[in-house]
DNA sequence: CGAGCAACCTGCATGC
DNA sequence: TGCATGCAGGTTGCTC
């Protein structure tokens, strides 16, 4: 589910909600995530107020003043603000219990997401000290793309899912970027020129930005933070479009594997 | 170092 | 209806 719009759409669904407000109470009911979730956390978290809520690629990051709880969605995570006498249901595996009666709820069915707890002198976390720019930052550009991507076998649209490359391309956004710059998503990344890498970053800072302001993608069940659910999903050109017609030439969508991930593009306009 | 792939886990669609 | 299979928005960490 959460690609980057879809964290910030979540970041900001539930900033509001949590902003200056103090956790009465978490309420830890499976701790078998990605990581297993310190035993210690309901504890250090008892009392504290949330004084930030940032992203960093598709983490969220909510500063405390004693310090900072590290959050990831994986891949069927997702964080709502509900009341807290809403019943917990299957896979509701942690609640943090605000005072004002409502509570930051995490669910996560495939447990593929995480909560790490980062003390405020930490210099980071193994997890993130080694991540990419923003792709909608100036941080990333053609320049530095075109740099690091010199001598690269890889494919380019695995070159561009690399978190040490930039982060926050997911499989969704790297097959409807590498479209929409016409980029045959095969291709070496060291084998593609500076221009190209142009229309490349143009692409994927518009459709992450275009997504964001549609609150995200939501294809089964996404809501944000605010129980909305996303309607980019009307904008997709190719993802989840394989063996359907190209929206610029007609000709059937080519639906491969890369990576153990599916890949759909159009062999006449991609090149 | 880079490339390829298995693994983590559950739910759902599909086909026999 | 039941069961086996394959696939899914992400990322780490192992081999070669």
């Amino acid at each position: 589910m959460p690609e980057l719009p879809e964290v910030e759409t979540t970041r900001r669904g539930i900033e509001p909600h949590l902003l200056n407000r103090s956790i009465v109470k978490m309420v830890l009911r499976d701790k078998r995530l990605r990581w297993p979730v310190a035993d210690a956390l309901p504890e250090l978290l008892a009392g504290q107020v949330v004084r930030q809520i940032r992203r960093r690629g598709k983490y969220l990051l909510v500063d405390f003043d004693q310090g900072t709880a590290m959050i990831h969605l994986g891949m069927s995570g997702s964080l709502r603000i509900v009341s807290a006498d809403d019943p917990a249901a299957k896979h509701d595996h942690f609640d943090w219990l605000l005072d004002d009666g409502n509570c930051l709820r995490f669910t996560d069915p495939r447990r593929f997401g995480s909560l790490h707890w980062l003390q405020p002198d930490d210099h980071g976390h193994p997890l993130i000290d080694h991540l990419g720019p923003e792709p909608l930052s100036d941080d990333f550009s053609a320049d530095t793309l075109y740099r690091v991507s010199r001598g690269r076998k890889v494919a380019v649209k695995q070159f561009i899912m690399n978190s040490e490359i930039v982060v926050g391309v997911g499989n969704i956004y790297a097959n409807e970027a590498l479209y929409r710059a016409r980029i045959d998503p095969r291709r070496a990344a060291g084998s593609i020129g500076k221009t190209r890498y142009q229309g490349l970053v143009e692409a994927i800072k518009t459709v992450l930005s275009e997504a964001i302001n549609q609150g995200g993608t939501t294809l089964r069940d996404f809501v944000g933070g605010d129980g909305k659910p996303g309607y980019f999903k009307q904008e997709l050109q190719v993802y989840g479009r394989g063996g359907e017609p190209c929206k610029i030439c007609e000709r059937s969508l080519t639906e491969i594997r890369q990576g153990q991930r599916a890949t759909v593009f159009c062999r006449q306009c991609q090149r």
